[in-house]
RNA sequence: CGGCGAUUAGCGCAGUUUGGUAGCGCACUUGGUUUGGGUCCAAGGGGUCGCAGGUUCAAAUCCUGCAUCGCCGACCA
């Protein structure tokens, strides 16, 4: 590709709206921009990075024994309603009606489609088990797009499914899969870690994420130092200290704090550490059989936070997990947030393991503007039950056995779940078993977002000039930048040999063949990330050598101008 | 959905407080100059100042409403 035939579309300035460093450098390399919230349109050299990570995907899916297929983004009501998922799915839904007034969703997940195309078409065991997936477009009219392509409101997916007629049919597929995914991250370069995941509410008994480990990920893995664990904070079990609870040495004692409502002003107003002290947070309890909802609190220590999946998966808590109103609490207590504590409470109350073996601890008395010290379990409260409902934090022991947790944060990049029978169940999808008798098939779902690996590997692979690709992901692997060709004779007749002649050995290359000054051009180079840049310039010529630069590395080597086409595409394709 | 902020040329921004009919840098076009790391000079094209209504002799500027975009939070198979 030449350059001056091409939309280069760099940009020198950052557009403001862009937040973090793959954004901007997206934009400003020109491989996107933005449409509307969340919508983005693919320029040239984002496309082909985008065709890159589909096609190693597609190789791995592929090696792994899974079959390519299509589905359509419009999907019918009917089958979401059939699902139940047509209510449960929510606003992210996008529905819409064609012009006979007929319901439509559009698909932000095929499990439905994909459901109801097998229950037609697979009809034996014998069938069983099959891998099908899609490289498709995803709709999901997302809360709050954010990012760029990381959290867009449109954006493209891998999503198998398979299908099997038993649970450890399923769970060889489902190991298949996982190491089909590290071989496509291990290819596309990238840092990553498959954790350990909720299920959340799409059920089933086993979950994997697959996380790329960049500060802009939105979520917190936890991982050990000593083991393989690692898994989503939401996930990361917090084990019960093995110290013993204290006895008492002090006695129940109030003291005023009008001014103190959080933890930190407890700290800077009264010398209270957060970890002497606890947080008491009132939620929504589960709902009784007349469908009301009473209160419960959660206590959990000072310097640590509630883990709301842990919370509302307690049988107490009503799920999902809902912050009570201040209202509520006034109504129910007596006094307002910020003066709460388990002392005298007339409600369920559920401790963290970790609040549970403090002694002489510090909270709030249920009276505004007053805390109390030295409370003790069983002295001063004794009707209260103990769970994990804490995040864990660093340092914390590993829940495997061995070493202590580290937290680091991911981008979400793959997701693997066992479904089980969920669907199969709900949509009727079974084939005839050897026995002939009908039987629910079990399924998987794999899911890859080939986007935000885009996005992903810029936040792992970028500096102060702008994107380091990997020779996998890179739009071009080379790049020829001519130095002022339009003053020489031979140097536009040498840049367009080696041009034609790298095109011709299979080598995909931009070729600057604009009128701009050398700076120029190297910018534009180093800000799309091409991975080589062979320069041509008089100065080399005259020893009849051109310079080939590494954009990783910075590393210049000089080639022989008859010898650069062969050494440099071995250099490239060694790789 | 709640809180905060923004909206002026393709991009980044000034002008709004104090109303007088729009400007800067980059990009773009033309000419010259320069040439191994974002040259310099000159000339030029491009904006119903997010939309609607109001106040006024006069509105980018003041008032009201709406929309869009972003940030934080809540939410997120």
């Amino acid at each position: 590709m030449r350059t001056s035939q091409y939309i280069l579309a760099t940009l020198k300035e950052t557009p403001s709206d862009a937040e973090i460093i793959s954004h901007q450098l997206m934009l400003r390399a020109g491989m996107i921009r933005k449409l509307a919230s969340g919508l983005y349109t693919w320029l040239p050299s984002g496309l082909k990075v985008l065709r890159n990570v589909e096609k190693i995907v597609r190789e791995e899916m592929d090696n792994a024994g899974a079959i390519e297929m299509l589905m359509p983004v419009i999907q019918p009501a009917d089958l979401w309603q059939e699902s139940g998922r047509w209510e449960q799915f929510g606003p992210e839904l996008l529905r819409i009606t064609d012009r006979n007034n007929r319901p439509f969703a559009l698909g932000p997940t095929h499990e439905e489609v994909i459901t109801d195309f097998v229950r037609k078409e697979i009809n034996s065991y014998k069938q069983l088990p099959i891998t099908l997936y899609q490289v498709q477009t995803k709709v999901r009219d997302e809360v709050r797009p954010r990012f760029g392509v990381m959290r867009a409101r449109e954006f493209t997916m891998k999503d198998a499914y398979s299908f099997h007629l038993s649970e450890e049919c399923l769970t060889q597929t489902y190991q298949r899969m996982h190491q089909a995914y590290c071989n496509i991250f291990e290819r596309l370069g990238l840092d990553y870690r498959p954790v350990l995941a909720d299920t959340g509410s799409i059920g089933g008994s086993l979950s994997h994420e697959f996380h790329v480990l960049a500060e802009s990920g939105e979520d917190a893995i936890a991982f050990s130092d000593a083991s393989d664990y690692a898994a989503n904070i939401e996930k990361a079990e917090a084990l019960a200290p093995k110290t013993e609870r204290a006895a008492p040495s002090k006695e129940l004692n109030s003291f005023a704090t009008p001014e103190a409502k959080t933890i930190a002003e407890l700290k800077a107003n009264h010398g209270v550490k957060p970890h002497r002290g606890v947080k008491t947070l009132i939620v929504y309890g589960a709902a009784d059989e007349n469908e009301r909802r009473g209160l419960v609190a959660l206590i959990v220590r000072g310097d640590h936070d509630l883990n709301e999946l842990k919370a509302q998966s307690h049988d107490l808590v009503h799920s999902p997990l809902e912050m009570a109103k201040e209202q509520d609490i006034i109504s129910a207590i007596g006094a307002r947030p910020g003066s709460l504590g388990p002392v005298g409470l007339n409600m369920p109350v559920i401790v963290d393991h970790s609040a549970a073996v403090m002694a002489d601890f510090v909270a709030g008395a249920n009276k505004d503007g007053e805390h109390y010290s030295g409370i003790n379990w069983g002295r001063d409260v004794t009707d209260y039950v103990v769970a994990d409902i804490r995040n864990v934090v660093e340092g914390d022991p590993s829940p495997c056995g061995n070493g202590s947790l580290h937290i680091k944060r991911g981008v979400e990049v793959g997701h693997i779940f066992q479904l089980g029978t969920k669907y199969s169940e709900s949509m009727n999808a079974g084939v005839l078993g050897e026995s002939g008798k009908n039987q629910m098939m079990s399924m998987g779902c794999y899911g890859i977002g080939v986007s935000r690996i885009v996005a992903a590997a810029i936040e792992q692979n970028n500096d102060d000039y702008g994107i380091k690709w990997p020779l996998a992901l890179a739009p071009f692997s080379l790049a020829i930048v001519p130095m002022n060709m339009h003053k020489s004779h031979r140097i536009p007749e040498i840049a367009n040999n080696l041009y034609s002649e790298f095109k011709k050995a299979g080598i995909d290359i931009l070729f600057d063949d604009r009128k701009e000054r050398p700076g120029v051009m190297f910018n534009d180079m180093e800000l799309l990330g091409v991975p080589y840049t062979l320069v041509i310039g008089e100065r080399n010529l005259d020893n009849n050598q051109v310079e080939l630069k590494n954009r990783r590395t910075g590393e210049k080597r000089m080639f022989s101008i008859d010898d650069a086409v062969t050494e440099i595409c071995a250099l490239i394709n060694s790789q």
